[in-house]
DNA sequence: ATACAATGTTTGACAATCAAAACATTAAGA
DNA sequence: TCTTAATGTTTTGATTGTCAAACATTGTAT
């Protein structure tokens, strides 16, 4: 059933509708140009391009809309979009433009496997206590000069002096962060975050 | 001087004769087209722009070898082929084979910013005594169950212990693994790892 | 209603990439 | 040297995606 191998060109239409579609309801052929500074006449052939695979519904003219099969398509390009911005953007403390081109880019060649992983880390990096933001605060220092830190005792002491502290005040163990279950092949629990927080986009 | 951007294709080619010298000294039209699993008739005109371009020293019915600049453009394309599969490998745990397809085809859109943070987070990964192959375990671990592992206390403690010995036994504070010093941009200092161990590699 | 501005489409040209098949060259053995 | 198998090249054609300009449609303001 499913059209395996989308073009990365395609994929980036789909996108681009995805979220015009979720501000304006429906997406024009001017919007989609302006958004991936693209020609009319380009999106024109795009558009009659997902249509013909039942992508979107769309007729000449008129306005477009996802049709469930490209909302479905559209959304997990999303997926990989905000996985690696999100990894970009958090753990590797890259500012959120250049972040958001280059996932831009790189989005089109991840197969699933490698985003739930990558979803999976960052959310890990999160919750871990061994990580976190402070820990990533640590990273930067690591970037600015490598050979600064070396108090590892004291870091690792504190780090465990924050754990007891929260397992004394908040009752609950660890709290984990929204995510969808979903049994992923080999009976392994992936994490499947759908859409992360807004930013700006490049598609 | 430097040609800025070269086509995905012909990053691929130029990856390919670098490996292919490597092994060989020299590279022949068969040799490209069945490591990139293409045509000879698509070598040959690969062939012809990368030679228009200087970047490979090449002659109807000769080898091919990199000049100079073929070769340093070569290099980078194996960078942030590396960086990117060894994280794929050691960070997020994925299988080799499928590691480097995927970096091969996600590694021609990675600027040289992301590319070296990338390479310095996973550095951090292996330095860092609250990361470490062992956390990377735990990571495991919570791949197969977001919530087995609550001992988080005890887990700190453990890594703590461990630096304490280490500090002990090992008279220096900490081994930075090889790397190259160069300055970066905004005076930061940045790793360069060149080229990692070997491995299979899908260009 | 009609004229005009905004929007969308068609057409044609072009560049990049690749495959297939016909053709050319090279190198090695008889 | 001549023949032939391996290797490399050329030519032709298909595909994809892009732009630019001419053309068509739509909707709105008068």
């Amino acid at each position: 059933m499913d059209d395996l191998s989308l073009s990365a060109s395609m994929e980036d239409y789909l996108e681009a509708i995805f979220h015009i579609v979720l501000e304006s309801q429906v997406a024009r052929v001017k919007d989609i140009a302006s958004r991936l500074k693209v020609h009319k006449s380009s999106v024109t052939a795009a558009l009659r391009n997902l249509a013909e695979h039942k992508l979107i519904n769309y007729a000449p003219y008129d306005v477009v809309t996802l049709t469930p099969q490209g909302a479905r398509i559209a959304q997990d390009v999303v997926r990989r979009h905000e996985a690696l911005r999100d990894f970009f953007v958090q753990v590797l403390t890259i500012d959120e433009p250049l972040a958001d081109e280059v996932a831009c880019r790189m989005e089109h060649a991840m197969p699933r496997t490698i985003v739930d992983r990558l979803i999976l880390f960052s959310e890990f990096l999160e919750i871990c206590p061994r990580a976190g933001k402070k820990w990533i605060r640590g990273f930067q220092h690591f970037c600015d000069d490598a050979l600064a830190q070396q108090k590892c005792e004291r870091c690792i002491s504190m780090c465990l002096e924050d754990v007891k502290q929260k397992q004394a005040q908040g009752g609950a163990k660890m709290t984990l962060p929204l995510r969808e279950m979903k049994p992923g092949q080999k009976g392994k629990i992936l994490a499947v975050k759908t859409t992360g927080e807004l930013g700006k986009r490049s598609a």
